[in-house]
DNA sequence: TGGGAAGTTGTAAGCGCTTACATTGCTATT
DNA sequence: AATAGCAATGTAAGCGCTTACAACTTCCCA
């Protein structure tokens, strides 16, 4: 087996000492022309590649970014994700993710493990978690950027889930619905869940509504969960209008709704938030949250390589979401 | 900003040798009983945590696992990802991901990178690539495992996609299909859909069909390219069914079929593969193949870590999918 | 009771790289 | 012509860990 050749074997075959090489690699400005291209010829004539432990130990970066996500399951993180993968990969850096399965616990582990395993930074979702952990990252020193989720206290690339959905619902009880029902991914520990609620709720203070008329259930995440949680709104409050949280919930409700001989939106309506491929392909087409996933994955990176390279302008970003009218959303019957 | 606390700190604390802590962490039944406890109870007060480059670099091995994956857009991938980082995971590896977006050049890119960074062991989708990559592998002496393919040449967890087609195309023909439509991802670099592609013409030939009756369309993966395709077929050879290689493709043909006002089955049969979440919410229900998604994304795991431990069995493995009745198949018409 | 085997811990040499500082050879200034 | 100043390169000290090997204790059996 050929042993690997190092930093060394580049500098003797070149005829320079190993700062050199390792200067023409990092900060090639600072070697002149001649004798960085005599290195260069070397490390292509050798299929020299650096060894990326030894560069993190001796510089104290990786040139890796973490990512704790609640899971990988469903289409709804992998956009954003891939985008923001792709635009790392662009700037020579590398992901390592983990997922939490929505578990707090299990996330401050992740992030525990990522910062140990030297990650130069952390992506996470939302900013619902304990203020210890940003201790501990503060002390550590690696900056944080929350996505998915928009507030000014923290660095954060997202969209304002509140005003997404008190556009919404607005328009909702704009077309008459009075008694509405909401399918919510759970909000303990979920900011996002809790503001899309706290917008419809807005949105039926502002409409004139009472508390009373808007029911609203907390799930987990999952289409069968979507349409149990519907069958418990039509056995309880019998609502015109079900707002979704999400649209992986709101394709289990139109499923369901479909079982209960429901016409949608001719008997009642129904809304979902995220606008995946599921929206598109579901019949009726759903009415739903249009958020700039990919956009969002790739101003998230951009963001984070700045703060790691500690050029960071320190403003959050909040992108516009785009109320996608589809074919489940219509005037309450009667 | 407190320093982060080293092995040497802990040695000292706990009065014996920094090997004698190294041993503590890394083969804890080398140390008599006494000393670990006194180490352990430094480590804790310190809450000292190793430094992976340091670790990584002296001992040549990072726990840590490289994929790459076609693309983390789609939930198809995510699925047995989510399930593979979970076991790498509770044996103390992270998962390094990088995403080729079906390019083969970009691919053999991020493998290298991968492996310069150190991944113990990679995880590639399928069998096509290059053989020079498999060499390189070799001579960097790096374990790699297919996934979501299954051949004994290479190591493999993953499924017979050319069987598991040829069931389903030969349930088609029994049922009296003589016109049939292939919409499948491009086959180029993708064993996956070549061999479902594969599976299909055999059934054909099986069920004493003439290679004239099969029209294969491959286009990329996508919804849209789905419906496109899905009109292609329909303005040529009006097939009285149509099999799509993967799920996506099938619902964009479903919902073309709609625009068409054909009904499904009765005018037309449309089927998956994948048993994504997406054929459970179409309307009708999706006829497809069921994977083990979660499972292989587990064995993928195990398997994977016993070649980084070298104490792989060295057998690939083919896990069973299951054919799924939807609503989506039926008699032709007439 | 002596000597070796077995078990426990310590010593110290790296792993391959980065970078502060030292050195060298210029150019520009006076 | 002497010298300050700068640019290019070299020297070498780590970064924090693992592990081969050495050193020391015990313990057992001849």
């Amino acid at each position: 087996m050929t042993t690997t050749p190092t930093l060394e074997d580049v500098a003797s075959k070149a005829g320079v000492s190993t700062a050199t090489v390792s200067r023409c690699l990092n900060a090639p400005e600072k070697v002149v022309e001649d004798t960085r291209k005599r290195v260069l010829e070397a490390v292509q004539s050798l299929g020299y590649a650096p060894n990326f432990s030894a560069r993190a130990l001796a510089a104290k970066r990786t040139q890796t970014i973490g990512a704790v996500i609640p899971t990988m399951e469903n289409a709804l993180f992998a956009q954003g994700l891939q985008a923001f993968q792709e635009r790392l990969g662009q700037a020579g850096f590398m992901l390592l993710v983990a997922s939490s399965s929505y578990d707090p616990e299990v996330e401050a582990e992740q992030i525990r493990t990522l910062v140990t395993r030297g990650a130069d930074g952390l992506l996470l979702i939302g900013h619902d978690r304990g203020e210890q952990i940003y201790r501990f990252l503060e002390t550590q020193n690696v900056p944080v950027l929350a996505a998915w989720a928009f507030n000014t206290d923290r660095p954060s690339i997202g969209f304002d889930n509140r005003a997404a959905m008190q556009d919404l619902a607005a328009r909702a009880i704009d077309l008459g619905h009075r008694r509405i029902g909401v399918i919510s991914a759970s909000s303990v520990g979920n900011d996002r869940a809790r503001e899309r609620i706290e917008g419809i709720l807005q949105a039926a203070k502002e409409g004139g509504l009472d508390v009373a008329d808007v029911t609203v259930i907390e799930t987990i995440y999952s289409v069968e969960a979507g349409a149990d949680a519907f069958d418990q709104l039509m056995e309880t409050v019998s609502p015109t209008i079900v707002i979704c949280g999400n649209d992986v919930l709101a394709a289990g409700a139109l499923t369901r709704a479909r079982d209960w001989r429901l016409s949608v939106p001719g008997d009642i309506s129904i809304t979902g938030f995220d606008d995946m491929v599921l929206a598109r392909v579901l019949s009726p087409k759903l009415t739903t949250v249009q958020v700039p996933h990919r956009e969002m994955g790739i101003k998230a990176a951009e963001a984070l390589i700045a703060m790691c390279e500690g050029r960071w302008q320190g403003e959050s970003q909040c992108l516009p979401t785009i109320f996608k009218m589809g074919e489940t959303l219509a005037k309450p019957k009667s």
